[in-house]
DNA sequence: TCCTCCCGCCAGCAC
DNA sequence: GTGCTGGCGGGAGGA
C-alpha cells in the first residue's frame, strides 16, 4: 500500500482526491528525511528499494535520488541489485574524513582559501585549483568512455564533490550556481550545462539540508542565495512547538513532516486545510542552543530527537521553554491527532513518537510525555 | 520574473 | 528481452 506521492497519483487515488497537490509536501529533502526515520532503528541490516518506494509512497526513481546522496556520505553501501545496507549516521564521519583526505589529495597543499574569490560573482576569479575537483562536463568528455562519462556525472560523485568543496577549503558559504561553476572546471560549459549542475545541486542540497549537514543562507553582500557548510558540527534539528503552526516563516524547514501526501499547504482556506492539516503537522526549526550544551554522538556528530537508537541524547534550551513546547505539543496533539491508514506511516508515526518522548524526557528531566497513540 | 526543484522520459547497463 | 539504474531537462510551483 504506498502514500499517493505524485500528483498523478493523487488524483487517481479514491482516497486522496481531495488533497490539492502541493510540491512543498514532496520535497527530496522532506523524502529523505522520511526515510531516514523509517529505516534509522535498531534491526535494520539491510534496505530494499521497493520496501523503501512502497513505504514512503513514492517512485523508486526517487528512491534512487536519496540513496545515491545518503551513499555518498557513508549512511548506506550498495549490497546488490535492489538492496542497500544499512550503515547509519555512525559511518559519517569516517566517510567525511576520507572525502576530505580524497580532496585534499586531489588539490593538492597549495592555497585553498579561495572563499572570497568564490562569494564574488566573477567566474573568471574561480579558484583554479577547484578545478581538480570537477567532473567531467569538459569539452572533451567526448573522448571519455560512455560508462566513464556517465559515472562521472553521477548524483553520488557530484555530492561527494559537492561537499569537499567545504570540507577541502575554508569557503563558509557557496552559491550553488558558484558550485556548479566549480565542479563544471575550467572547460568550456554552457549556460544550459551549468543549469543542469544547478539542478542536481538543488536536489542535494535539500537531502544534505533535510540532514542538517548544510543550511540554507544569503550571502551578507550579494544577498545572493548560498549554502553554509554545518557538518559534523551542525545544530541537531529539534522540534519547535510553534513550528507546529501553519509556518510564517519564508525559509524552508524540512524534516518531520510525516508523509508526503500530497496537500495543499498554504493557498487554501481554513477549512480545507484543517482537514489536511494532520499531515503536515510535526515540521523542524533549528533552535539556537549554547554550544556547551550540545552533546555529541561518536566522533562528535550531532544528532536531533530522531537520531539513532543509541545515539546521545540533545540538551535542549531552557526549562521554561521545554516546559511550553510540551505543553503546545500535548495541546497540538491532541487537536490534531493524525489518522494515518497506512500501516507503514503507523509505524512511522510511532518512531517520531518515541524518539520525542525519549528526547523530551532526556532533556526535560521529566517523565515521558502521553502524546498520541 | 526568476528561482527552485519535481517529475518522468529514456538511454545505458546487468542479468 | 527484461528490468534496474539514474542522467537529464521540461516545465510548474513558489517567492
Amino acid at each position: 500500500m504506498a502514500l499517493p506521492y505524485a500528483h498523478t497519483a493523487a488524483a487517481t487515488d479514491s482516497g486522496s482526491k481531495d488533497i490539492p497537490y502541493c510540491r512543498k509536501q514532496k520535497s527530496l529533502g522532506l523524502l529523505c528525511s522520511n526515510f531516514l526515520s523509517l529505516y534509522d532503528r535498531d534491526g535494520v541490516e539491510t534496505i530494499g528499494l521497493d520496501d523503501a518506494a512502497s513505504k514512503l509512497g513514492v517512485e523508486r526513481r526517487r528512491i534512487y535520488d536519496i540513496v545515491n546522496v545518503l551513499e555518498s556520505v557513508g549512511i548506506l553501501t550498495r549490497k546488490e541489485k535492489n538492496r542497500y545496507t544499512w550503515k547509519g549516521f555512525a559511518a559519517i564521519p569516517k566517510a567525511l574524513e576520507g572525502l576530505k583526505k580524497e580532496g585534499l589529495r586531489d588539490i593538492g597543499p597549495a592555497d585553498t582559501s579561495c572563499s572570497e574569490k568564490i562569494s564574488d560573482d566573477e567566474e573568471d576569479e574561480m579558484c583554479s585549483d577547484m578545478n581538480s575537483l570537477s567532473q567531467n562536463d569538459r569539452s572533451d568528455s567526448s573522448s571519455v568512455p560512455k560508462r566513464d562519462s556517465r559515472k562521472e556525472k553521477s548524483l553520488g560523485l557530484l555530492t561527494q564533490n559537492f561537499v569537499k568543496l567545504f570540507l577541502c577549503t575554508d569557503m563558509d558559504m557557496i552559491s550553488l550556481d558558484d558550485a556548479a561553476k566549480l565542479l563544471l572546471g575550467d572547460g568550456k560549459h554552457t549556460s544550459m550545462t551549468t543549469r543542469t549542475k544547478v539542478r542536481r545541486l538543488y536536489d542535494i542540497a535539500n537531502v544534505l539540508s533535510s540532514m542538517n549537514f548544510i543550511e540554507k543562507t544569503h550571502h551578507p553582500e550579494t544577498r545572493k542565495p548560498a549554502f553554509r557548510w554545518l557538518g559534523l558540527n551542525g545544530k541537531p534539528v529539534t522540534i519547535s512547538a510553534d513550528s507546529l503552526l501553519l509556518s510564517d516563516s519564508k525559509k524552508r524547514v524540512f524534516g518531520t513532516d510525516l508523509t508526503n501526501a500530497a496537500t495543499k499547504r498554504l493557498k487554501v482556506d481554513d477549512d480545507t486545510f484543517l482537514a489536511v492539516k494532520p499531515h503536515n503537522q510535526v515540521r523542524v526549526k533549528q533552535e539556537n542552543e549554547n554550544e556547551d550544551d550540545r552533546i555529541t554522538a561518536g566522533k562528535g556528530y550531532q544528532f536531533g530527537p530522531f537520531a539513532p537508537a543509541n545515539a546521545p541524547k540533545v540538551v535542549g534550551d531552557s526549562h521554561d521553554e521545554k516546559e511550553k513546547q510540551a505543553v503546545d505539543w500535548e495541546s497540538l496533539a491532541s487537536s490534531y491527532k493524525p489518522q494515518y491508514h497506512n500501516q507503514a506511516l503507523k509505524d512511522l508515526f510511532s518512531h517520531f513518537q518515541e524518539a520525542w518522548k525519549s528526547w523530551y524526557a532526556e532533556v526535560a528531566g521529566k517523565g515521558p510525555i502521553q502524546l498520541m497513540s
